[in-house]
DNA sequence: TCTGGGGTCCTTCAGCTC
DNA sequence: TCTGGAGCTGAAGGACCC
């Protein structure tokens, strides 16, 4: 790694203590990397657009119903976060660059950025597109401590993607992660394993990983505003405010105790999708049609990812934003779009709901296993060949000519965005 | 201000079996 | 035969994360 690699970003930092006296590193004991790319969305669309870099430019959906999925730090001084408004955003700052999001860049950028951990640790733990974090202590050897294996990695990721990231190196994955936080943007932050409690204790309790919104206003109601206030409460209070595995985890967190090992995870446990209307709906077969198009879309990734699931779960957010649930399990797994649709449509016209209007439906279904290893119920009416075998077909049909390119005839309106992609078009007729 | 979409995990409760 | 408790599973909802 050259000099200059390294003094890239010049935020090479320790947390704010002592040095040893005996001369220990300071990244002894600390194999735990958190990685964090700077605004991923955001930047990975600066790559192309460098006309814009320095601007205030966010990335989300620009209907009547978007928020804000990432924004550049030169939005963010205008007090622009994701998950925000889009309306509210505008507001903020009238002449933010507005992005719609392409989720098949990020993923392809997402690819690149995971090679570079894997080359270094096959023990990589992705939390999601743009983060992950890394055991090295198995790399230490051949690749040198973990502040250097870091800086190299921060080198790599701008080399080769063209965007910042900032790591956070400790003793667990907590304060990792909490260091990366603090180290953004574009800087690398270690937190020696002694000193962990004193890096720990004056955060304010929202840091925690775990607090939100709810639990942090339980926590200030018992007067806890820091972490050391939470470190410093009897575990039996906490479990009593927040439940057993709450209570127990932020007891534990507080005194940096983490015992999660860095993991390569096994697969997913459910997939799904949901879709807010644009406006909120009141119409039964607009619903209907709705969850249709959404258990293909679910059946489609099954089928793609080689999973089949059990259970059915419908998801209704009402005008108001109160939401509810309500989930069936099958016989056996399906991935077969047919099947998913059934169940979702049988739980929602179990609601009996009478034109209440409606703001999104979500379908998703859970329990998954291989689909090689799922029982199949043979039902004693079905053909040998059945709605399986003919999604299939679809499938290697919108392989060959687009997603959406055969779909039920029910989602067949001309100019009706259903999500499947590009235009409508009816299947070509056979023969 | 007015709240997306994809996920995971936890808690509580009800029903069932032993 | 009846009853109560333990343990399990499924269902529903909530909180949280990115």
């Amino acid at each position: 790694m050259s000099r200059s690699q390294i003094t890239r970003g010049a935020r090479l930092t320790q947390a704010d203590v002592a040095p040893h006296a005996d001369g220990r590193r300071d990244d002894a004991g600390c194999p735990v990397l958190h990685v964090d790319m700077d605004a991923f969305y955001a930047s990975c669309e600066l790559r192309s657009r460098p006309d814009l870099v320095g601007l205030p430019v966010i990335v989300g959906g620009d209907g009547s119903r978007g928020v804000v999925t990432a924004a550049t730090y030169e939005a963010r001084r205008y007090g622009i976060h994701s998950a925000m408004p889009m309306s509210r955003a505008k507001r903020l700052c009238p002449d933010v660059v507005i992005l719609p999001p392409d989720f098949a860049l990020y993923a392809e950028v997402s690819a690149g950025v995971m090679a570079v951990f894997r080359d270094v640790t096959p023990l990589v733990e992705p939390l999601s597109l743009d983060e992950a974090f890394l055991d090295v202590s198995g790399a230490i050897r051949r690749l040198g401590p973990p502040a250097v294996i870091a800086e190299d990695i921060r080198s790599r990721v701008h080399d080769e993607q063209g965007i910042t990231c900032s790591v956070g190196v400790a003793s667990t994955k907590f304060v990792a992660k909490l260091a990366s936080t603090r180290a953004k943007p574009d800087g690398l932050l270690v937190v020696p394993a002694d000193r962990v409690v004193s890096f720990l204790h004056p955060l304010p309790v929202g840091e925690l990983w775990g607090v939100g919104e709810k639990t942090e206003q339980a926590l200030l109601r018992l007067g806890l505003a820091t972490v050391g206030d939470v470190a410093h409460t009897p575990v039996d209070t906490l479990v009593r405010a927040l439940g057993h595995a709450a209570g127990t985890h932020l007891a534990a967190l507080a005194w940096g105790r983490d015992p999660r090992p860095v993991e390569v995870p096994e697969g997913e446990k459910s997939i799904g999708n949901e879709e807010t209307f644009p406006r909120d709906v009141d119409d039964p077969e607009v619903v209907r049609r709705e969850l249709l198009r959404l258990s293909e879309k679910v059946a489609s990734r099954l089928r793609q990812q080689g999973y089949a699931g059990r259970t059915v779960v419908l998801k209704v957010r009402f005008a108001d934003f109160s939401t509810i649930s309500r989930s069936r399990t099958l016989r056996s797994p399906t991935d077969v779009g047919r099947d998913i649709y059934g169940t979702a449509r049988d739980l929602f016209e179990a609601l009996g709901l009478q034109r209440a209007r409606l703001r999104l439906v979500g379908v998703r279904v859970e329990g998954l296993v291989d689909v090689d290893e799922a029982p199949r119920q043979m039902m004693l009416d079905e053909p040998e060949l059945g709605w399986r075998e003919a999604e299939q077909a679809v499938d290697r049909a919108g392989a060959r000519f687009g997603r959406g390119s055969v779909r039920p005839a029910r989602l067949l309106r001309t100019g009706e965005d259903d999500g499947f992609g590009g235009a409508p078009v009816a299947p070509r007729p056979r023969g």
